[in-house]
RNA sequence: GGCGCGGUAGCCAAGUGGUAAGGCAGAGGUCUGCAAAACCUUUAUUCGUGAGUUCGAUUCUCACCCGCGCCUCCA
């Protein structure tokens, strides 16, 4: 089914086609590697995902990108307070990163890149900006001359004259032409680490970074035909779109004389008590953090794939509450469609119930990533089918096209296989002694002592649930 | 001020020019030794406010009110 995706650019859903039939070439702005990432980054990085995702059930080699950013002025500063070097710093936290994503179950990228590993590559197009008049140096630093892209703020709806008396002059930048100019490469600074360029000692800006990665990996490789440097989708929060983005734009654009990126998809903000998620305002969960209150990684998964990625979503822990009873919901049900022994019979009805949950659960993913309305498919079928069991209609030629359904969903979602075990937990040889201890005491009708087994095991996170003619299930909490 | 997103039940949230999906929570019931899970019933005469267009608007138009974001590093 074809997707039809919002495009920044023209502010409008469209249909969306790659250059090259069957490939995606998509970049995505990763984290800057200077603390642990919080959950309105991950916000982001679900939203990918779950794009990502998409393509390739729709049969899409996905081609990706994402970098993190290892240098940077809050780096910097950091590394050297804690008296570790940059690289040290950088490789802790995009391992921390890296081990964020795997538990939310973010797919990696094709590509992680690092942008101190492409330096050099960096340095020749910001030469041939300087050689194209597109750029110039001052004192060191080289600065892009917006003056000469007159194209700038096309995807942003900025007006030029505005950003121009608008702009504030920072400190460092008193050497440029102009207040709005923005900086490509930075020279270097007492104690700070440094690569040799054409302009002396310094180091590249953050904005150069992307395109030329991006450039590198994907814009080269554009289609036989295809104007060269174009890539199909470039992702990331929405506040990247000023000015990160268009910054990025000007420095490919004015080189390349094509569009840089066909689709410019944004995800919406996280918001904590109305406001903004950020680091600066400190009022920031980590993955982490959560965790250690008993939150699971598949619950924040969760919430954050429900509401459409063009909504800002408003962090709560209660919403955290919801999104983890929701999940148990989805979670029981694949248990019982797994587990319960089923008549040989079918239940043609429920069968054409999966099958239009299916489409509906797709359609509504492909209308630009409906994420809710794919969900509310999922839990008519699951309601549909929980219905049948309980009337003893299910039967084992229904296990499999629902449960199909199922693995399409989490194919994109991501979200039934249970999380990792506290590590505190009791073994499952362990879980299973008490639970035919308590088996024996129902037999013999002795309910105080098959309470307290029950008790027990609740207290150490197992949830027992009886099933009718004896045995049971059990799950962690 | 400019640009953008949004205001739908207690909470999260979908959606359409024709009379309100789904989830969570709550209440009652069925089932159960008791639970849990599941199922059934129930919870918005109404979609920020006002006006307009229309046979009919939550959905279109205009105005207004409110929340948030970007305009500086930021997912």
């Amino acid at each position: 089914m074809e997707l039809r995706l919002y495009n920044t650019l023209t502010r409008s859903v469209e249909p969306f086609t790659p250059l090259e039939p069957g490939r995606v070439r998509m970049y995505t702005c990763g984290l800057t590697a200077y603390d642990y990432g919080h959950i309105g980054n991950f916000r982001t990085f679900v939203g990918v995902d779950i794009l990502q995702r998409f393509l390739a059930t729709q049969g899409y080699d996905v081609d990706s990108v994402m970098n993190i950013t290892d240098v940077d002025d809050k780096m910097i500063a950091r590394s050297s307070a804690a008296g570790r070097s940059l690289r040290e710093y950088a490789d802790f936290y995009a391992a921390a990163f890296t081990e964020d994503c795997q538990r939310l179950r973010i797919r990696p990228a094709r590509h992680i890149v690092r942008a101190t590993d492409f330096i050099p590559d960096m340095v020749a197009w910001i030469e041939r900006l300087v050689a194209s008049g597109h750029a110039y140096e001052r004192e060191g630093s080289v600065y892009f001359r917006l003056a000469s892209f007159p194209a700038y703020g096309r995807l942003s709806g900025k007006d030029l004259d505005g950003l121009q008396s608008g702009a504030r002059v920072d400190v460092d930048d008193y050497a440029k032409e102009e207040a709005r100019d923005f900086v490509l490469w930075k020279a270097w600074k007492e104690g700070e680490p440094f690569w040799e360029s054409p302009w002396g000692k310094g180091r590249p800006g953050w904005h150069i970074e992307c395109s030329v990665m991006a450039e590198k990996l994907l814009g080269a490789a554009a289609p036989q035909g295809s104007p060269q440097g174009t890539i199909d989708i470039h992702a990331g929060g929405t506040d990247l779109i000023f000015p990160h983005h268009e910054n990025e734009i000007a420095q490919v654009e004015a080189l390349t004389q094509a569009p840089f990126a066909r689709y410019w998809v944004h995800m919406e903000f996280l918001l904590v008590n109305g406001e903004k998620m950020s680091k600066r305002l400190g009022n920031f969960y980590t993955v982490r953090d959560l965790m250690e209150k008993g939150y699971h990684p598949s619950a924040i998964r969760y919430l954050l794939a429900s509401v459409p990625y063009r909504r800002q979503l408003n962090f709560t822990l209660e919403g955290l509450d919801q999104a983890t009873s929701a999940l148990e919901r989805l979670r029981v049900f694949q248990d019982r469609i797994r587990r319960t022994p089923l008549p040989d019979t079918t239940d043609s009805g429920l069968n054409q119930a999966a099958a239009a949950a299916s489409d509906a659960m797709v359609a509504a993913l492909a209308e630009n990533l409906n994420t809710a309305e794919a969900l509310a498919a999922i839990f008519d079928l699951v309601r549909a089918a929980n219905t049948a069991l309980d009337a003893g209609h299910f039967g084992a030629g229904n296990r499999a096209p629902v449960q199909a359904v199922l693995d399409a969903f989490d194919e994109i979602f991501a979200v039934l296989a249970h999380d990792a075990p506290p590590a505190s937990a009791l073994s499952p040889e362990a879980v299973n002694q008490l639970l035919a201890e308590r088996e024996a005491a129902r037999r013999m009708r002795d309910w105080a002592r098959a309470d307290a087994l029950r008790r027990q095991l609740d207290d150490a996170g197992v949830l027992v649930e009886d099933i009718k003619g004896g045995g049971g299930r059990w799950r962690w909490k």
